[in-house]
DNA sequence: CCGGTTTCTGCGTTTTTGTGCAGGAATTTA
DNA sequence: TAAATTCCTGCACAAAAACGCAGAAACCGG
């Protein structure tokens, strides 16, 4: 058999199945491993196939568009995501909400991270699905098309029989007298099961929405473990906080 | 014989198998191999025949490769994908499984539409996300990095809590000894799952992979209640599952 | 018909290419 | 952490290609 043949043939393949183990290929075309191992690696430089241990995958499956440009207030946004990182350690179950702040701490996740994480949210989930290490446990049920997050009785069902060890919620706005607080029932009524079932609530907000307020509480100050925002943790605006029982960040 | 009587046959050759050897034609013209070789040469420069490490390839073989828009077959998925949305009314209950034909329909569906899809596969529910009209259900669980849908025992079960009316997968395999078959164990399970809690099974298939099987199977042909390929209803490959009792598109 | 030229073909040698194998490194899995 | 795959590197060997060359056939104008 031809080499060329023998490379449009596993090429074939890819693309029917998605995805191709280089055991079986050699087993069907009856040559080395090696050899397939070779073609693999030639596809592969010419952007035809993703090589990956053991096999290849298709090119067009694994490329899912994600929109990571045009966040508000990024850089904030990623200093509060070292910080939060720094709280995560290798086996931990941990609970996320939605929103960019957590979106850019899914994406600054550490490849050699072993953990799980849990949440609802679309966006987070396609960043978490994109790390090496970690485990993606998703929470079903009606998907909310506004804030891309899957909302409802069975969301909140699930995430109540969960024991997980760190929760991170993304928020909105977050004073002294309200605690914090959001805009969106459904939402809310999410983050409220979230911080129930989790051994630490830790609140990811920039600076800009501290000492604001919205419609719906979530939960009071003290139900708050840790709070974490761009500013250094002895930033003046962050004194009452501390005061009041919080480990700020 | 002449030179150009010869090329004439290795040309017929090579479109006639797609493949030539040049060992096989310098014994099959009796001449030495360099002729064989100068032959090709010129044919490869008139654009006639690819030329190869140890013989030349047909044109047409070569063609196929690598379609520029990254989804492999998207012309013939894009038709399976019309026949199949002309299934789905208004208020319906849509049940589908993965894959990059169910995308291509997730892509396709009208913007009047109003119904309600459930499914576990990321890819497929960013798109009905996107949609104006649709109420979107994500099945929760465990995320298969691989096949980029949730799987496990959690989603079964979620799945058999559902009625749909129809059900849409997106067939690996399909043959008349094996019915439609897969080579992963969880995603068969889900499969199953999503069978059994619908009304109306739809296989969506290119035509490739009919007659094809893979290591494990999701269901016998008589489960089956409408088959959509590319080709025409009437095309002799079809025939056979027409006569099974299957409805073919 | 005849030199001279061009084209075609085959042969021997040198290079390049393709393939498998052995070992050790790296990575995954139990 | 240990065992098992899988991967990589260098190597050897075989097959094929490239190259130069020479003999043979065809072609051609006188």
């Amino acid at each position: 058999m031809l080499k060329k043949e023998r490379q449009a043939y596993i090429l074939h393949q890819v693309n029917l199945h998605n995805k191709v183990l280089s055991s079986s290929l050699c087993i069907d075309i009856n040559v080395s491993e090696d050899t397939i191992r070779r073609d693999l690696q030639e596809l592969a430089e010419e952007g035809k196939v993703i090589k990956v241990h053991g096999g290849a995958l298709s090119h067009s499956f694994n490329e899912v568009h994600f929109p990571s440009n045009g966040v508000y207030s990024q850089h904030q946004k990623k200093t509060i995501a070292q910080k939060a990182i720094s709280l995560i350690d290798n086996g931990m179950f941990v609970l996320t909400s939605g929103g960019t702040t957590i979106l850019e701490m899914a994406r600054s996740l550490p490849p050699q991270l072993k953990a799980t994480f849990i949440s609802g949210s679309i966006p987070a989930i396609l960043e978490y699905m994109h790390h090496p290490n970690i485990d993606v446990i998703l929470v079903g049920d009606r998907i909310s098309k506004n804030s891309k997050i899957t909302v409802g009785t069975e969301a909140i069902a699930k995430i109540k029989q969960v024991r997980a060890d760190i929760c991170f919620l993304g928020t909105n706005a977050i004073d002294l007298h309200h605690g914090i607080t959001d805009n969106d029932w459904e939402v809310v009524q999410l983050k409220k099961a979230m911080m129930e079932s989790s051994q630490k609530v830790v609140c990811l907000a920039i600076a800009e929405k501290v000492n604001t307020f919205q419609p719906i509480q979530i939960a009071a100050l003290e139900k708050i473990d840790i709070l974490i925002t761009e500013l250094p943790p002895d930033d003046p605006v962050l004194r009452p906080y501390a005061e009041a029982g919080i480990k700020v960040l």
